[in-house]
RNA sequence: GCCUUGGUAGCUCAGUCGGUAGAGCAGUAGACUGAAAAUCUACGUGUCGGUGGUUCGAUUCCGCCCCAAGGCA
C-alpha cells in the first residue's frame, strides 16, 4: 500500500446529494472528484446511474466515470488499481482527491487496508462450482468449503451461494484456505488512513421522499429510452450492468414480464431498499462523520464544516 | 329494489368439517474482501366488516345491518 496525502470521501445513501456536494466542495478547495460508484463505470448508463450532466460538474474533473462499456466485467480489483492510479495523479497536480460513492466495497478498496489476494475470478470454475450446486444441492458445495476451510464456512450461510463459491475459488486455485488470505472487514476496516469520511444522513421520511422524486425525474429524463437502446445491446441480463437499479426493472418490462407503471414503483421499492443496506454498511464504519442532511440545509455552512475538518486532519 | 359473490396482516389472498389463523409481497433489523445498485440471514397478534343468536366455546353455523364488485330490473 502506497503512501497518501489527505483526502476527502463523501458517502452516503442513493439520492443523498453527494454528488452535488462534492462539485461543491471541489470548488471550493481545488479538488477532483473520484467516483466511487459501481454502475457509473459504465459508459453506456447516464440517467439511470445518476452521473451529473457536464454542466452540473461546473468544470470540476470526474474520475472513475465511463471507463468501461457495459459488456465488459469489472470488479472492485480493477476498481481500486484504477481509482488509486487516479488519486496519484491528482496529487501530482497538486490538488485535493473528494472521492464520491455509495458503493461500500469500493469505498472500503479504497481507504481500508484489503490485501486482495491475487486471484482473479475464474468464470469456468465458477460455473463449475456452481453447476455442483444446481445438481447437488448448495448444501453439498457448503460441504466442500467446509472440509476446505472451515473457518470460513463458519461465518458464511450456506445459501449464500456467491461468497461460498468465491472462497472456494480462492481455496482451490491457491491450495490455501481463503481464510488465511483475507481479513474480515471488522478487522482491517477501520485502518488508519489520512481521509476525512463525511457521510451525508437523512431521516427515513426524507430520503424515501428524495427517492421517489428521483425516479419520477429519471424518467421524465428519458430513462426508458436509454434503457431500450442498452436492450437493443442484447447483454445478457444477469451482467452486473444490466442489474442495475431502474435499468434492471424498465428490461423486465421491455421483455414484457411486468406492467410499465409496475417497473416503476418496482424500481422505487428497489431503491429505497438499497439505501437501507448502504446505511448498514456505512453506519459500521466508525470513522465517518455524519451530517445531519435534514436540519444542516445551509451548504455555505456545509461546506466550511468539511473544511475545518479536514484543516484539523492535516 | 332483488339476486349472486366477496369483506381475514400495509397489499394480494389461503385457511379454520366450530377449539381465536398463515403464505407471497411490502416492512424492520443485520451480514458483507475480485459479480457489491450484487448476494445472503433473521423477524408474522391481526377487534378474521359490524351486531344479535345457537353453543361450554364463533373468525367459522344462523339472522339482521354496513361496504365492494358483478348480474337482473
Amino acid at each position: 500500500m502506497r503512501e497518501r496525502s489527505p483526502y476527502i470521501v463523501v458517502v452516503g445513501p442513493t439520492a443523498s446529494g453527494k454528488s452535488q456536494l462534492c462539485v461543491a466542495l471541489a470548488h471550493s478547495m481545488n479538488g477532483e472528484v473520484v467516483s466511487a460508484d459501481s454502475m457509473q463505470i459504465y459508459k453506456e448508463l447516464h440517467i439511470g446511474a445518476a452521473k451529473l450532466t457536464n454542466e452540473e460538474m461546473c468544470g470540476v474533473p470526474h474520475h472513475m466515470m465511463d471507463v468501461v462499456s457495459v459488456g465488459d466485467s469489472f470488479t472492485v480489483a480493477d476498481y481500486r488499481d484504477r481509482a488509486l492510479k487516479c488519486m496519484d495523479e491528482i496529487f501530482a497536480r497538486g490538488h485535493v482527491p473528494i472521492v464520491c460513492g455509495g458503493t461500500g466495497l469500493y469505498i472500503n478498496a479504497l481507504t481500508g487496508k484489503l490485501d486482495f489476494t491475487a486471484i482473479q475470478g475464474d468464470p469456468s470454475l465458477r460455473s463449475e462450482l456452481a453447476l455442483y450446486a444446481k445438481t447437488e444441492g448448495k448444501q453439498a458445495l457448503f460441504a466442500r468449503l467446509k472440509t476446505l476451510d472451515a473457518l470460513t464456512a463458519s461465518r458464511l450461510h450456506p445459501n449464500d451461494q456467491k461468497r461460498v463459491i468465491r472462497a472456494l475459488e480462492v481455496t482451490i486455485l491457491t491450495g490455501k484456505p481463503y481464510s488465511e488470505q483475507v481479513q474480515s472487514f471488522a478487522k482491517s476496516a477501520y485502518a488508519d488512513v489520512p481521509a476525512l469520511l463525511i457521510g451525508l444522513r437523512w431521516e427515513r421520511k426524507s430520503l424515501e421522499l428524495r427517492i421517489r422524486e428521483r425516479v419520477d425525474s429519471m424518467m421524465a429524463q428519458g430513462l426508458l429510452e436509454e434503457t431500450k437502446t442498452l436492450f437493443t445491446k442484447g447483454i445478457p441480463l444477469e451482467h452486473p450492468s444490466m442489474m442495475g437499479l431502474g435499468y434492471r426493472q424498465l428490461l423486465q418490462y421491455l421483455s414484457g414480464q411486468i406492467a410499465l407503471k409496475d417497473a416503476v414503483e418496482r424500481i422505487k421499492v428497489d431503491t429505497r431498499r438499497f439505501a437501507k443496506r448502504q446505511m448498514t454498511w456505512f453506519s459500521r464504519d466508525l470513522r465517518i462523520h455524519w451530517l445531519n442532511m435534514d436540519t444542516e440545509t445551509d451548504l455555505c455552512v456545509l461546506l466550511r464544516s468539511i473544511r475545518t475538518m479536514f484543516m484539523e486532519l492535516k
